[in-house]
RNA sequence: GCCGCAUUCGUCUAGUGGACUAGGACGCCGCCCUCUCAAGGCGGAGACCAAGGGUUCGAAUCCCUUAUGCGGCACCA
């Protein structure tokens, strides 16, 4: 068998979503898998919807989630250019060859025309599509068309007759009626081809070997077999991997909050684990295993294990992984990825805090609200969360004291020994009748302004004696003011 | 409206005629641990396999019908 050869196709009209870069994935593993080769091919035929920095932001993408591709628009290859917009000559010629053997026609309605067209198909209930005004022109027609100049399309010449079958490496044999498919616009006005003459063309000419897209090119199927057939060109294997949708069973898009894969990198999802959790939407190796390094899941992966129906996207099980992908980096490398969302902390700093964190985040960017307030001087609460639910203002103030008395005795070097420390001040709580609770409760709040925090003791010694002191010191006045 | 695709716990999924009293994971609930919150450990609830017909000694697994959901119906991809 010959070099397996795919293809990730976008058209750069914005950030990557999820949703596109999950077929991505698909394709790579499996170029991977096979020692093959990933191509990366830019649909930019649509200019009215292409976006400045499009291009870019693919590559961007891809990059972050160490997807790596063989070929394309910035490394080359045998087989480019890798932009369609770069590739006209080459749509335009093989439009020609279709006219000239009478499987593609001239048309020159305007768009007016076709949407008045439309409305009325609309109107009847019918399913819109053109109906073969200039399929039919006299030749004397056609002249006078060219001598007045009118811009024309082409379009393909759909059989009225018959149907088109594809065999579909996912879900088997796919059938659609001819009299179904519409004389599709091959190449546009601009001298632009559309996706449908474009995919086939390049597909071939770059020698792609299995075709992987969302089932929601399933409906133009029937378009595309007929080019090759018309080329006298064979058919490479398809499989229309299932959509990637929203809560609401929606395909993924806009309206579904952050799907764009550079806002999950912003927010703070580590990009082993967006691989691992995308690649299991839509594929499973058995019924066990979850956790996918890159290297397993090129091992793993193969066609005959991607799903046929589609599936919901589900952050809470994402955050799950890449708390999961979190607790297993080492310290010094979750260190170096957490500093860009916290850069105001000093990095040997940040690299002490690390066993703090560590355990207590789903992603990087809940790392500010969980240790700032060791980058902060005086710490602003309610002084009532010092007292607690249960307790009163002098109780809190005599805890407080307690624990001033006895971490002032620690100097400076011995205010790390957090298991002495911790052991007088459970005597402390002791001697005061206190429980554990709302001692450490008031303590909590004066040293860390907060009543969920990382463990106190380690937070006091990182602190550091005087802050720590301070603090406390001053939660005691806040207590004794009215 | 027309055409197409899909249908196993809330979600991701295992399952390809008997090993299924349908397995795992996330989430949820409870317990343990415990200075809070997590993490971790243990346990639990949760799917009559969309419905109805067949085929078969036997069906989540094969066939048909229906229902529901989704997708497509552009000089967009």
């Amino acid at each position: 068998m010959s070099e397996t050869r795919v293809r990730f196709a976008p058209s750069p009209t914005g950030a990557p979503h999820v949703g596109n870069i999950r077929t991505a994935l698909f394709d790579y593993l499996w170029a991977r898998h096979t020692g093959g080769k990933f191509i990366l091919r830019v649909e930019d035929t649509d200019q009215a919807r292409e976006v400045e920095n499009g291009l870019e932001l693919i590559l961007e993408s891809l990059r972050y989630l160490g997807i790596t591709w063989d070929e394309g628009p910035d490394v080359g290859g045998a087989y480019g250019p890798y932009e369609q917009s770069k590739r006209l000559p080459i749509y335009k010629r093989h439009a020609d060859q279709l006219i000239a053997q009478g499987v593609a026609y001239h048309c020159y309605c305007t768009e007016e025309r076709l949407e008045q067209m439309r409305k009325v198909q609309r109107a009847r209930g019918e399913q819109t599509r053109y109906d073969y005004r200039c399929r039919y022109l006299s030749p004397e027609e056609r002249a006078a068309n060219e001598r007045a100049g009118l811009p024309k399309v082409v379009r393909l010449a759909v059989p009225p007759e018959g149907k088109t079958t594809l065999h579909d490496f996912i879900r088997g044999d796919l059938t659609i009626e001819n009299k179904n498919v519409d004389d599709q616009v091959l190449l546009k006005s601009d001298g632009f081809p559309t996706y449908h003459l474009a995919v086939v063309v390049d597909d071939h000419l770059m020698k792609i070997s299995h075709v992987m897209r969302g089932d929601d090119w399933i409906p133009s199927f029937p378009k595309h077999v007929l080019l090759y057939q018309a080329f006298g060109w064979e058919i490479p294997p398809h499989g229309h991997v299932p959509m990637v949708t929203g809560a609401d069973k929606k395909k993924l898009g806009k309206r579904h909050g952050s799907t764009s894969v550079l806002q999950f990198r912003n927010d703070g999802y580590l990009p082993e684990a967006l691989l691992n959790f995308l690649a299991r939407l839509g594929w499973s190796l058995d019924d066990k295993t979850e956790i996918f390094a890159r290297q397993q899941l090129i091992d793993a992966f193969t066609l005959d294990k991607i799903e046929r129906a589609p599936a919901i996207f589900d952050y809470g099980k994402l955050d799950w992984l890449n708390g999961y992908y979190i607790r297993e980096l080492p310290d010094d490398e979750l260190a170096a990825r957490a500093l860009p969302f916290i850069p105001q902390a000093d990095p040997a700093m940040l690299r002490a805090l690390v066993p703090l964190f560590k355990p207590r985040i789903k992603k990087l960017n809940e790392i500010a609200a969980l240790v700032d307030f060791f980058f902060e001087q005086d710490l602003e609460y309610d002084p009532q969360l010092l007292i607690g639910k249960d307790a009163d203002a002098a109780t809190a103030r005599a805890a407080l004291r307690a624990a001033h008395a006895t971490l002032e005795k620690y100097p400076e070097g011995a205010f790390d020994d957090e298991e002495k420390i911790e052991a007088e001040l459970r005597a402390d709580a002791e001697r005061l009748g206190m429980k554990n609770l709302p001692f450490f409760g008031a303590l909590r709040v004066a040293v860390t302004g907060k009543t969920v925090s990382p463990p106190l003791m380690s937070s006091m010694r990182l602190l550091g004696r005087e802050k720590t002191l301070r603090r406390i010191a001053r939660a005691i006045v806040m207590l004794e003011k009215p």
